[in-house]
DNA sequence: GAGAGATTTGCATACTTTTACAGAAAATAG
DNA sequence: CTATTTTCTGTAAAAGTATGCAAATCTCTC
């Protein structure tokens, strides 16, 4: 295994030309340089990325914190800001929390704070005063998607418009009895959203001068179209007593509140119309009116930010970045049914 | 950012102290130790990782290499690695190969051959000759899964046994007319597994002393329900020249087949019988009868092995693996229906 | 042709920790 | 009570690279 030393005996150099030739950020006569390149390609040497780290403090590496990796919304998120990251030349260490509440303290104390990246991403995850302030101590940049983190630079979604704009259209086509479906989320790692949006669509009811029945909210513990389904079913079980628009908090329930009301012999939209939120890819190959959130463009927002950070530490960038958030109207809503 | 000089001259003692004091595993009178630890809590002190990788050798890091991780199989394999890893001390560093074909190079002769890992998990990665040796060259423990990695401890399933279980499934009640839809993958990273599959059902098919049709093997470029939503339509389109069962290579797949049927108004399974493979979770929601690999006890084999050959290299470990299969038969599969 | 400036290299140090080695103190054996 | 072993601590030497500084060479300009 071939050292910088070793390249510099067989090229006949000093170390230091050796590194500067590799870097090339320094001049070295263009001779030299290409005899140390061509002799360490030859040799297969590569610098140690520890010996790199002690003596610049740069890691070349960037923390990735989430709540969960094997779910729809953190797999796509990860997956652009990876791309993101790796065309600027960085490796991604991913600290996912599902993993043990145990190894929570362990990652924010001990692998984030010290060298081991250079800043973190935190991806809609709750974290506490001394948690933020380990890695703030500690000058490593630090930037958020959704949830609430004082100090760091976040991009969200407006939630509360969200609620209100997939609430307003189900109000503007005429129907009054209209359900939600939201998450229960309330583990301590994730920064849920279901709350706020469950607000937002009490508001625009009552704005409306409809009073929000409490039965017609329905939590379930995750997205997941079963979980959309058994609430879907639950909620249309009694004909007499049924909403005909649901606002499902997620396009994976939106499918299984679609799959539910098939079931039950409803036609959608004209029996029962329903409003999802994603634009989740499945939305789009049932016809689901949905909320587009763009969580590629949001995971490439998020990775550029940090990028920037990076380059420039005290630039001005606003604490909180509004993603812009737009109604897909599709197949699965229309004109509430006429009263019998 | 107190270092481990400043914890030995707040305690009055040397660094080995302070250092032996902290890693635990050498001798140090439990005062010491006790006031050591109290200073190094009340400092925020963390070791540097750069500095213990480059006179230890080891990061106590991972690579996980892999195709996607914005899929099904790869991030649900994915969590479950992390955990097991995560539990026994390591942290994982991503490489997402779909990340940009320009960076997989550098991946493999920079970023894990030299001390940024200290070992490589690769989930269903093609690799080259010369990429697996640049890891073996420089004695990285290598593991994977499915996949046909040289020199690599491997864990698979049978493929062909797989499709064969599916088929003669299939075959078992009563069906002659069996059609297949598989991946069409042809990526250089990601090592797929149609072929196999499609051969093993083409086998299976002749054993029972049908010709198998060429038009009745669909391929799609992707696992997702619209793909076999797609594939299925098309497949089913002419009444008289159908198939009575379709053998699915996911169960993502499979259920696209299932919803294409219902919008066909055939009935599953009086009319189509399906079979699927992975037993995702949308393969019980729908009913459907699918081949169980077991993805998240793969994931926590591969990771087990893995830190078995990091504690002890020398440990004989067979070459390959076979993760065992079992058909789950659930309502998508009925005996054929009589010839009309 | 001389001085100023630009380019090119090497020397030596610093980054932070672990650990072999050795020496001192304490415990145990005979 | 001496001799041996065990426990404890410090000194100093790595580990592999980047870079400030100084020295040397080269390129211009007047």
């Amino acid at each position: 295994m071939a050292g910088i030393v070793d390249v510099a005996r067989e090229a006949g150099v000093s170390t230091a030309t050796v590194s500067r030739a590799l870097s090339g950020k320094d001049y070295v006569s263009i001779e030299t340089k290409e005899l140390v390149q061509s002799v360490a390609e030859r040799l297969g040497y590569v610098p140690s990325a520890s010996a790199y780290t002690l003596v610049t403090g740069r890691t070349k590496n960037i923390g990735v914190v989430v709540p969960y990796v094997d779910r729809w919304f953190f797999s796509t998120v990860l997956e652009a800001i990876d791309r993101e990251l790796v065309k600027a030349g960085y490796d991604v260490t991913l600290y996912n929390l599902s993993s043990g509440d145990d190894h929570r303290k362990s990652i924010f104390t001990k692998s984030l704070p010290r060298k081991r990246v250079d800043a973190v991403i935190c991806v809609s995850v709750k974290m506490s005063e001394e948690e933020i302030s380990a890695l703030t101590r500690v000058n490593k940049p630090l930037v958020s998607l959704g949830g609430l983190i004082q100090g760091a630079k976040t991009i969200r979604i407006n939630d509360t418009a969200a609620g209100a704009l997939a609430t307003n259209h189900l109000l503007s086509m005429g129907h009054t009895r209209i359900a939600m479906i939201g998450q229960s989320e309330s583990t301590d790692n994730f920064y849920g959203v279901f709350d706020v949006r469950k607000v937002a669509y009490e508001a625009a009811l009552k704005e409306a001068g409809i009073e929000p029945r409490p039965g017609w909210y329905r939590a379930v513990p995750r997205y997941a179209i079963s979980e959309g389904y058994a609430a879907a079913k639950n909620l249309l079980g009694d004909p007499h007593n049924a909403p005909t628009a649901i606002f499902a908090s997620s396009d994976e329930l939106a499918v299984g509140v679609l799959l539910a009301a098939k079931d039950l012999g409803l036609n959608v939209p004209a029996d029962l119309s329903i409003v999802g939120v994603d634009n989740h890819e499945l939305a789009e190959f049932f016809g689901i009116t949905t909320i587009n959130q763009n969580v590629v463009g949001q995971g490439e927002l998020l990775a550029k930010t940090m990028l920037d950070l990076l380059d420039n530490p005290e630039q001005k960038v606003p604490e909180i970045t509004e993603w812009p958030i737009e109604l897909i109207v599709r197949s699965s809503t229309s004109r509430a049914p006429s009263q019998a």
